[in-house]
DNA sequence: ATCAAAATTCAACGAGCGTTGAAAAGTAAA
DNA sequence: TTTACTTTTCAACGCTCGTTGAATTTTGAT
């Protein structure tokens, strides 16, 4: 086949989808590079020539979906601005343009988004070299909509913005992570895999806590 | 010294004083023996002889402050009910008895509950063996909390509460982390290690919440 | 068909891992 | 001071890890 885009990269890629899989739940130091070669079918040497060094596979993985997520929280929260008058977008709108683009692509999208998203949980939680991998991938993003949060919530204290933006991430977080706790609390009337019960509820219940802490 | 318990534990301590510290910051797998018994200036093969394997080490860790933990919490909770007239404790008190004792510890304590909270944190987000321990050491008291909670709203439906308490969790397990990354984003407005704004912005703002969601 | 380049496998390395059994040091009662 | 016991160290084991250089296969243009 000429230029043939449909087969040509299989075992790169299986590589990048395997190691997002177990990274994801396992952690960068509980998963070896023959376990990550083995679910994808390939010999251990081929993620050392493709990548290099093991983080570098890591921060392979991590960047390769970072672009297109932005892309869809940008596209969303532009959208909620087309929508509404010049500066009289809704905190609920804001939030909204940053859970839903989740909820879309783990819907539509095979299970490597859900790998992913868990992926970014457990980068987020992590002290040391995760915050390197955050600021790289979502530091301009973030900023975007707290800026849009700032001009929604005139009045507030900037460093409250910043706390109720902790607050939707770590719940956010959480969330991403699926750890089935939920599941066992609550004795099966939730799941931590039913995403939009998950936001259907996470946004009144973030804007609720943004208009009550950034009043003054 | 006849009997001098002051001296008599030290090394023993030390290893899980150490294995606190180390498996909060870098994870179970991210952490070696060698590395733990370095810092408590032990030979390795001593952590084995007290503990057994490195999971069991992990897990005495895990287990050797929650039992208080739960017990300041639970004080604290009948303390609000106490104060309240009976069936009237608010939905911020509890909340409050919820986080307060977490601030506590952290204030007047060394820095090893500082460590012990991050482990939480680490633990509450991973998937697969994390959530044996959190159970095990956490879902009688949270299940308390819980029903604390829906007396409280007691036309809340159940699944909302439980999800409201998730969001609750996330965001304070995201605190407990301590990643650096609204130090970051915020650029020095707020800090990680600033547990007395975190708490004071996070009660009104969880107690909005939850009266938002938990309306219908 | 030829040939150079890329992709993939093979085989092995040195290092560090968790764990263990035996030796040594410390402790306290008889 | 002997004795029994606990605590700690020492030395080493078998194993798995990430990585690499050479060999092999595949690919695509000529």
């Amino acid at each position: 086949m000429t230029t043939d885009q449909s087969k040509a990269p299989a075992k790169r890629d299986r590589i990048l989808d395997a190691a997002e899989h177990l990274f994801a739940e396992r952690g960068f130091e509980g998963v070896t590079l023959r376990q990550i070669a083995s679910q994808a079918g390939v010999d251990v040497a081929l993620a050392s020539y493709h990548f290099g060094k093991k983080d570098e596979l890591f921060t392979a993985v991590f960047q390769r979906r970072a672009g297109e997520l932005n892309d869809r929280r940008l596209a969303a929260l532009a959208e909620a601005k087309r929508q509404a008058m010049p500066n009289t977008v809704s905190v609920e709108a804001i939030i909204s343009a940053f859970l839903r683009p989740l909820e879309d692509v783990q819907r539509e999208g095979d299970s490597g988004w859900q790998h992913y998203l868990a992926l970014i949980a457990y980068v987020n939680n992590h002290t040391y070299w995760g915050q390197r991998l955050m600021s790289s991938a979502f530091d301009q993003l973030v900023t975007e909509f707290i800026g849009a949060l700032k001009a929604a919530l005139p009045e507030a204290p900037n460093d409250k913005i910043y706390w109720c933006y902790h607050n939707l991430s770590g719940a956010l977080t959480l969330t991403l992570a699926r750890t089935g706790r939920i599941d066992r609390l609550s004795e099966g009337a939730c799941r931590s895999d039913d995403y939009q019960s998950a936001y259907d509820q996470m946004i009144p219940f973030m804007a609720a806590g943004f208009y009550s802490v950034c009043k003054a």
